[in-house]
DNA sequence: TATGAATGAGGGTTCATTCAT
DNA sequence: TATGAATGAACCCTCATTCAT
């Protein structure tokens, strides 16, 4: 009974990947039912089965449009040729990156690859290639930075440190932690995010040994 | 039918119990069924359910056996007086943890916990007094840190950095990296334990702007 | 959206028709869906219902549309008189069933019914009304077998047989083989089409005791 | 909730077959919902996941036990060095078919081995390997036949016919006949089992033609 | 203690059917 | 006429849980 039609400008297939996104978030690929993904889009439990063949596809469908469209905002080169002194520009990209992952939807894309990072069977869950897809993903945002690592490096601008290894941590970091602030955490709600921002990038630029830190 | 009492000597339960606490790293609360649970621990189905009224409780056993048999090894107040330098003894800090988060049954925890926080909504996946119970146990895993850093910044060794917020970075860190590792990362593979622990060590104690490394 | 209205000359309720037909009886009345009719077809899912109320309507139109047609083809009344010899008109008869069995519509049909005559509960599958005209059309095509065997018999051409049972053997032994023969069922693959004919012709007219076999 | 255990002496397991068999023969493959069977045998639905991993285990595992129970019934080598008359002999063999296929749950067997054999797609319906198998069933039934007929064709008791052909047209109109005969059929249930297989016997012994009947 | 048969709620998925366009 | 998005009932199957033994 073909009740309602969309009413114009109204994308259910959006409106279903968002929801699904959110909730896979939420409650894990298993724990997430595909009953509770219609209702949290305002749309009839068939209908998923209409646009997306299984639940599989549609958490892949989810993950890859959020991914997609969060690359372009996490895109550094444009500042790795700033004539900023280092800490400013290392400063400027955390907040960028800080930025980006509390976005919404993007935190929530996040949470599901951190999921995914902590599987060890290779089933279940989603697939294998769900799985290798959201990593190959989060490869790409730790390279962004790591290539904007190695420019800061090679200019002389940063310790020749591991740089594959250094991206990783403080991506992992922002992440783990801006999700924990997302979702609530009291410790961490009391920072503004360029408070945030500002203490992950002091950490990682000046390390604990004592020094004396620049004014900024 | 047959009644096989347990061979004296083997304790049924704790047999249950770890077999739990890896099958829910493994495959998450909702993946991780109770049968399959049984299997792994070479155990009959229904036995489960004599010694835990439901797989809820079977879960928050499982994490809190694990628990509290890891917050022994986590002790780093023997180390706190230590009259090494400050270098050396964060170092030997960091080397501790590692070690400890990868025993194998203790990753499995962490996996456990990792899912737990990255969690939104208060219900679904083991109830949420189990989530307030892993919480409070990561957070003794991280005031444990955060006592020695403390304890090193008062002594002037370190510098006086928000030492509640850096506690909990390094421990995230360590968590986050040792348990990829422990999944078979590729990338971290290549890292000795021993090597592991320095690089992180690394980039906390010295951060990333150049500066002389000394020699350690 | 767009509509695209029947080139003219193309029956779209008759493209239905036979898809369907064909796709019951290769699929049976519920492993045909709608959807695989209309693609047989080549029309839409929807036009479906706008030629026919229901699935049931369609199965029946689809069955009776095919067995009003084929009615023609089976008459044997135009041989009734011929004064060959008796084995000579038989043999005709049953080369023109078997014949007009295995055009490919209607060995479809005939599969069709099949189907039907061993069901059971006068329910389910596509209602009883739908049965009970199939039974009908199955019954008209063995009153036209029976009248030309009753009107051999009262030649004295035949022997004074059970004319209703056997015409009733007759040719459900012919719809079995045809359509075996028609799905590639090997062992019968090898007959051409008149030597099949013949076969089941002798056997019908000679029998199993020894005797001696008239030249043809 | 583990209410009723089977009492002493049922066999839920065969309880189950029985009754999955008869509504495969009812209602087909698909129209045969295993909620219906688990009803038809007086157990609750999932009882039957308890026992069998799919539904279409469960349909070729009711299939197979019945198809070995009734290959006993149909041996006719015992019979086939009976010194009788030819008529007499075949006579009782086809009487020992008639009543083998009559038995109930048999009849439901050879009606779930007629869909199977009417059917195209190589696909759907409780898959290709139980078909296979249930085609192979209907040859070993059908060898059984053929056998005999060779043995009796060697003695010169029989013309030297394609036996293969005959056993197989011999049997299906036994199964077609007696299959409509068990569903009600009116016009057949005017016959009594023994009339029934004396006017089949009749048929393939004589054939059609004139000729004098020996006295039985 | 220990077993495993038994239960039933609920999850993913399919599909006939409807209706605005 | 024709389209295809939309709906909801029902299906197969899984799994936590129970209980007689």
């Amino acid at each position: 009974m073909a009740r309602r039609p969309a009413p114009p400008g109204v994308d259910r297939r959006r409106q279903i990947l968002e929801a699904a996104l959110d909730a896979f978030a939420d409650e894990g690929f298993d724990g997430a039912t595909t009953k509770a993904i219609a209702a949290r889009a305002g749309v009839t439990h068939g209908l998923i089965y209409f646009y997306f063949p299984s639940k599989d596809d549609l958490f892949t469908a989810a993950c890859e449009l959020q991914a997609s469209e969060v690359l372009e905002r996490l895109d550094l080169t444009v500042d790795a040729e700033a004539d900023d002194a280092p800490e400013v520009v290392l400063r400027r990209a955390i907040a960028r990156l800080v930025e980006a992952v509390a976005a919404p939807r993007t935190s929530s894309l996040f949470r599901v690859i951190n999921r995914t990072y902590m599987h060890g069977k290779p089933c279940g869950d989603a697939g294998d290639e769900a799985r290798a897809r959201m990593r190959a993903f989060g490869q790409r945002v730790v390279q962004g930075l790591r290539a904007y690592l190695d420019r800061q490096v090679a200019r002389g601008w940063l310790r020749p440190v591991d740089t594959n290894l250094t991206a990783q941590m403080v991506s992992s970091t922002i992440v783990h932690f801006v999700i924990r602030r997302t979702l609530g955490d009291e410790e961490l709600a009391r920072y503004s995010t360029d408070e945030f921002a500002d203490t992950i990038a002091n950490l990682f630029l000046y390390g604990l040994l004592p020094q004396p830190i620049p004014v900024r």
